[in-house]
DNA sequence: TGTACATCAGTGAACGCGCGTTCACTGATGTAC
DNA sequence: TGTACATCAGTGAACGCGCGTTCACTGATGTAC
């Protein structure tokens, strides 16, 4: 082979991180394969050596993005990082201004909604790992009330993130921002 | 003329409950205006008699059903609604698996969040007036105290809402309503 | 060692299609004289 | 009262364009003998 051993599953993985960013930044029905493409530096054509179509580009790309942010979970639960923290960096004006590298489950959720049946399960078992990997990380409650309470956090931080970012005003959205972090970190410390 | 006094009001209301319904429930993207013309028993062409461009009609429709949330908002501090029940019907399964006649912020606001500064604007100025009426709803704490209250229970039902339709696990889906509907009742009343 | 063939990631032009938008036209009614 | 013209909501075909997808081809390398 005239390419270096290994060099295809980096093509793949180059284009997998230039759709990540695109369809968190602009929608995924926004975005085309060719801007996809002449931004990894590749040809139209190429597109069909790595997927077999854009569906399956965009379910690569949710089990992709969304394990990473399972395993910033992972991590922070072994290094003992206060779930505090995490409210903070998701509810930070840093996340609501860069979309592209932030929570797909803020950008892509009102999509998700309306793609078809395997992309949507490999959202659901994702965001129940999630969901659960929050749950540990709090430390007020039972397992069952730790659970709830990571559900009604996570609501809130993807609802706020979303608001803060189409609201057309700074101190409205930066007061978004601020109530539900409050609010949020009210409920992971209560009871 | 050959249409009734009226006539135009009319088809221009028409196309507007055709579109805002579409959009909600596919996404602004994915909709097209010959689909949307079609619905509404129209020829593609009459479109332009009533709307300048598909942005003007994402603009309109985005106030419209907005306003009509706002004065849903407006009737309910009018009657006494207590929140607890704007909160019970806005996490119910009914509105959940009704996207084309629920909350247009639910469906859209992660699409307007990219949309032109005019459309965001006008998004803006609703979100402000639905945050204040439903402040003044809730009975506990200081105006301060209520604003944020308000904020944050918007946060979490719109958050709640879309994850809820974006999981394709009944059981998942209906916990994570459950557990966002008695936060925010909790919210609401606490204090 | 040299030659013929196989492999395969990537090229680049083309496919049909639906998009938002434009425009010459229709035809029923209103107005002017 | 009758005729000529103006009005205007809506028609329907066409516009250029970008979409997702296909496919014959390239060319550097590996393998067989």
């Amino acid at each position: 082979m005239r390419y270096d051993k290994g060099h295809k599953d980096e093509t793949r993985r180059h284009i997998l991180d230039v759709a990540s960013a695109q369809f968190r930044q602009s929608g995924i029905a926004a975005v085309g394969l060719a801007g996809i493409m002449s931004e990894a530096g590749l040809t139209n054509g190429a597109f069909y050596t790595h997927f077999a179509s854009k569906e399956d580009l965009v379910r690569a790309v949710l089990v992709d993005a969304l394990t990473k942010r399972e395993e910033r979970h992972k991590a922070n639960l072994e290094n003992g990082v206060a779930v505090e923290t995490v409210i903070r960096d998701y509810l930070s004006t840093r996340h609501r201004d860069r979309a592209g590298s932030g929570c797909p489950t803020a950008a892509l959720v009102a999509e998700i909604a309306r793609h078809p049946k395997a992309t949507r399960d490999a959202f659901t078992g994702k965001i129940s790992d999630i969901v659960m990997l929050m749950a540990k990380q709090i430390r007020q409650g039972t397992a069952e009330e730790r659970r709830r309470k990571a559900i009604t956090i996570y609501s809130t931080m993807v609802g706020a993130l979303q608001i803060a970012r189409a609201v057309n005003d700074k101190q409205l959205s930066d007061e978004i921002l601020q109530n539900a972090l409050d609010a949020a970190v009210a409920i992971a410390n209560d009871g």
